[in-house]
DNA sequence: AGCCAGGACTGAG
DNA sequence: CTCAGTCATGGC
């Protein structure tokens, strides 16, 4: 696909958005159960959303992996209900409880399997897509792998690589890791900082001026 | 008051 | 294999 002329080198990009904003030590949960959770909550949807969602769970103390298993269906779509999509995300919350809960989280295998093996079983259940499966290994097992999200997409096809705006997910991820060392805590702060550039100087208006990646950046385009 | 958000799956052509 | 349709709430 790449390499094309003028293309964004993610290492630059990540280096530069490092520079500003510094480490984020982004996570997306307090606990790996909550950030599997958040994983699948958070499809095709905001936050902020998931976020309400996250809270009823945890008011509720779904938030714990004896009480989550056990809980009723009716529940369960009440404390999520915020986050959309309630009926499809229950039944893929449940598929992928139970793809787990005859090891339990922290089962060695999480730890020991090769990471493509562990992905192939992630991808396996059903509702668990790559963007998914990727969130869960890196930020719940700590395994290498690119995520590559609507931000990732947005903001490098702005920059100059327009194909990764309808390429393939696995076009995409495989583009940048081959451009970045396999690297856990890089990938975590690689997906950390886009998504928190995204959100704040490329949504500023009017334009602004402090955006470490003008003037490469085209602020203003769409979102 | 629409429009859209950190996807994934299904059925049709 | 490509792609529109489907699922749904809350914030702006």
């Amino acid at each position: 696909m790449p390499p094309s002329p003028a293309e964004p080198a993610p290492q630059e990009i990540i280096a530069t958005l490092l520079a500003h904003y510094g480490p984020q030590h982004w996570w997306p949960g307090e606990t790996r159960l909550e950030i599997i959770v958040g994983a699948v909550l958070t499809q095709n949807t905001n936050w902020r959303n998931v976020s309400l969602a996250i809270a009823n769970l945890r008011q509720q103390g779904l938030l714990a992996w004896e009480a989550l298993l056990a809980a009723p269906d009716e529940a369960l779509r009440e404390c999520i209900r915020p986050s959309g999509f309630y009926n499809v995300k229950l039944r893929r919350l449940r598929q992928l409880l139970a793809y787990l809960e005859p090891f339990g989280l922290d089962h060695a295998r999480f730890s020991h399997l090769p990471m493509h093996a562990l992905r192939a079983e992630l991808l396996a259940v059903h509702g668990i897509g790559p963007e998914t499966a990727d969130s869960i290994l890196l930020y719940a097992f700590q395994r290498p792998t690119f995520v590559v999200d609507a931000f990732a997409r947005r903001l490098f096809s702005r920059l100059g690589a327009t194909w990764m705006a309808r390429a393939g997910y696995a076009a995409v991820r495989a583009h940048f890791m081959a451009a970045l060392p396999i690297d856990v805590a890089l990938y975590n702060e690689a997906h950390a900082l886009i998504v928190r550039h995204s959100k704040e100087s490329c949504r500023a208006r009017p334009l602004c001026d402090a955006c470490p990646l003008l003037p490469r950046c085209p602020h203003g385009q769409n979102t």
